[in-house]
DNA sequence: CGCGGTTTGGAACGATTGTTCCATATTTAG
DNA sequence: CTAAATATGGAACAATCGTTCCAAACCGCG
């Protein structure tokens, strides 16, 4: 007896993950949220809840877009330094788009609200574990395999590489020019041999 | 025959500068500022503009302390590696306050503003050149003197180590625990013997 | 003392914030 | 074709936003 929804819950959700990963939270109006969906506000409401919901809904789409799929497909598909510099690759990539300078939505994140919102910083948080994780597994690959000096410790490489991508997401957003960029990804990777 | 202000500005400024710095621009309203400061509306709308020029200040008055006092006297008074370890240890050492993980006002600005407002970008720019100037300076000096290896490229490694900086103010307001944060110091120290 | 000029406190502005409500439109089940 | 159920559109809510205005309080100079 019910009725289908006439939007794309998915397809909204992702324009709204859009608009708050350009702008952030506070910035961001349920005004802008209607216009960027082209849905009406008691729909939102109905579908996803209050607006800090529907950021969370928005936040963990990214987050499980980005940790369930590329950075396992990275660690399956190349050899260590390659998919290293290739997740570096990914964000510097974007921002060839004219006017795609949004870094990281989890990052961006992560220094608007994570310092006052507990539950959003266990997502910020998870996601970084994560990715340290796949660095120290690239870098024991790449020490076992000879592509990597064997005589360094691999968990600070690992929580190393981990700070000069989050400094890379930082830079991208204030200065998001190819070779400022690109010496980040090329001193990591320098610093693993 | 005009009359001076009640309140000390620069003092009613650091009060701004605090409320900016934990909550950022959009959060906070001109109502904090004046619980912030204990300064009424009207005063502070004649002494500084409006809010935005009010943020504006702030932030220039932070960049003011960080750039002329910290970096300068870290070059003047001790040796490099020393030097770039203690302003790792600058930020890392505020959040020994309790409830204190503001990290970078310019950082966490740099996120939140840098992308939409030029002029914003800009100071934020300008405060990573001279970090980056700084980093690039206590590595030659290194290298000079026999404390990091000199075959390295100091312009590339001055990079990174920006970028490690920048990593480790997301890492601040998202996870302030010791050891977490002291190991990306001691990892961008290691890189460079 | 009194005048000139500023600051100050507090009310008030319109605009926008997030959110709710309700009548209408729409679709499926019986 | 009717009835039940839900989504939709748009108005409306109180609260708060950034900002302005004005009368009263205040200090320094003559």
């Amino acid at each position: 007896m019910p009725w289908e929804k006439r939007f794309d819950v998915g397809e909204t959700l992702t324009r709204a993950m859009h608009a708050f990963w350009t702008r952030g939270y506070e910035a961001t109006s349920m005004q802008d949220l209607v216009a960027a969906t082209g849905v009406n506000r008691a729909s939102l409401y109905a579908t996803y809840g209050d607006k800090r919901a529907l950021f969370l809904a928005a936040l963990r789409k990214y987050d499980g877009e980005v940790r369930g799929h590329t950075l396992q497909e990275l660690a399956r598909a190349r050899a260590p330094a390659e998919a290293i510099g290739a997740l570096f690759d990914k964000f510097i990539g974007q921002t060839e788009v004219p006017g795609n300078n949004w870094g990281c939505f989890i990052i961006n994140t992560a220094l608007e609200l994570a310092a006052h919102d507990a539950e959003i910083a266990d997502v910020v948080n998870a996601a970084q574990d994560e990715i340290e994780a796949f660095f120290l597994a690239m870098i024991r690959k790449g020490q076992a395999i000879g592509e990597f000096d064997p005589n360094r410790n691999a968990g600070l490489l690992a929580h190393q590489a981990l700070a000069s991508l989050l400094g890379l997401l930082v830079m991208i957003r204030s200065r998001p020019e190819r070779d400022y960029l690109d010496g980040v990804r090329d001193g990591v990777l320098r610093s693993l041999r």
